[in-house]
DNA sequence: CCCATTTGCCTAAAGCTATTAGGCAAATGC
DNA sequence: GCATTTGCCTAATAGCTTTAGGCAAATGGG
């Protein structure tokens, strides 16, 4: 009998192509072991459960978008960061939907904590950092951006954005644009 | 043998309450037939399939979400409006996640048509027209602050907001407030 | 009022996913 | 070169989905 050669890493990317080829939800451990040509049975080697191969999928997309993320933002700032970091995002959800999708699976608070997720505030914060916010507004500048981002990749992917004919690039652009505005300019009352 | 009194409405109702008590992904016929003491089987006389179930359970979020958002809107304008639109949407998802997630539910484009998802997007368009904005700056702005509802809406709900100190109706505030300033002002150059 | 039809819920059964237990062969290491 | 570990397999249990067929309760026309 020739061995396959699984791993929990080989899995895990395997988990993710599938997830972006049928859904992050319609990915089973069943499905998987078809895809790599094994027993179901035998996936539980190196795997402990289902839930364990969704969280690695998750934490594995979110290193990886992570990685772009960084790699978008380096060497620039304000509304140049912004954007960069706004198309990263975007792109990477249109890529990879099913990752994407992973991404946003929630993780018990340890395994968040020690994964990919901290680098993601953190660069969110460093991108405030090129406008003038003072605590608490910062934090609220955060919850915002996260909000808009995710809100809007999350909507277009639902494909609630199918009914009318504006291009969906134009709203994001136009979205960053007035973005920049908001966080440069002081309240406005 | 005494017989239930089942009807589609009756399940679609209980499915809500189900949804909002384990998770709308986590509800199934199984579930509701053990909730509604029968078995399983027997509510095939109802529903077509699991698909049926929560098409009906999200047809159901939609109106009811609807209804609501209606009814805070009703007499406002203007940055009242936003506030009070904002503040049933994000209401609505505390206090019925379940049914908050099945109303994300995608449809496909016939029923979706034909769904209260079309007063949604009325009553956003409704409120912009309060500020003075041009096609396609409008639809953009749909497209805002549709994300930057459902966006928030979702993290909250996915507990991202449990790491900093900071209250998260004051972010809400913050971010409608915002907002409104954003849409009021002509774009900032 | 009674019987025929319809309707509602049930049992049975097949198919798919998740997960555990135990076995045999391939790889590894002394 | 053999002992141990490791990897994948078969077998089996359990839950969810869905279809088929049956019996009893509700309904309604004569």
């Amino acid at each position: 009998m020739v061995r396959a050669g699984l791993t929990p890493e080989r899995l895990t990317r395997e988990g993710a192509e599938l997830a972006d080829e049928i859904g992050f939800d319609q990915v089973t451990v069943s499905g998987l072991a078809r895809r790599v040509g094994v027993k179901v049975a035998s996936l539980y080697s190196h795997l402990n459960d289902a839930r364990d191969l969704k969280t690695r999928i998750a934490l594995f997309a979110l290193e990886e978008l992570a990685d772009r993320v960084a790699a978008a933002l380096a060497g620039r700032a304000g509304k140049d960061a912004l954007a960069a970091f706004a198309d990263a995002y975007r792109d990477y959800a249109r890529e990879h939907p099913g990752r994407y999708a992973a991404a946003r699976l929630r993780l018990d608070p340890e395994t968040a904590a020690a994964s990919a997720g901290v680098r993601h505030a953190q660069m969110t914060r460093a991108i405030l950092r090129g406008y003038d916010l003072t605590e608490p507004e910062q934090t609220h500048a955060v919850r915002m951006l996260g909000s808009v981002f995710h809100g809007y990749v999350s909507l277009e992917q639902a494909g609630g954005f199918g009914h009318t004919p504006v291009d969906p690039r134009e709203s994001w652009a136009w979205i960053v644009d007035r973005l920049d505005a908001l966080l440069r300019n002081p309240a406005t009352p």
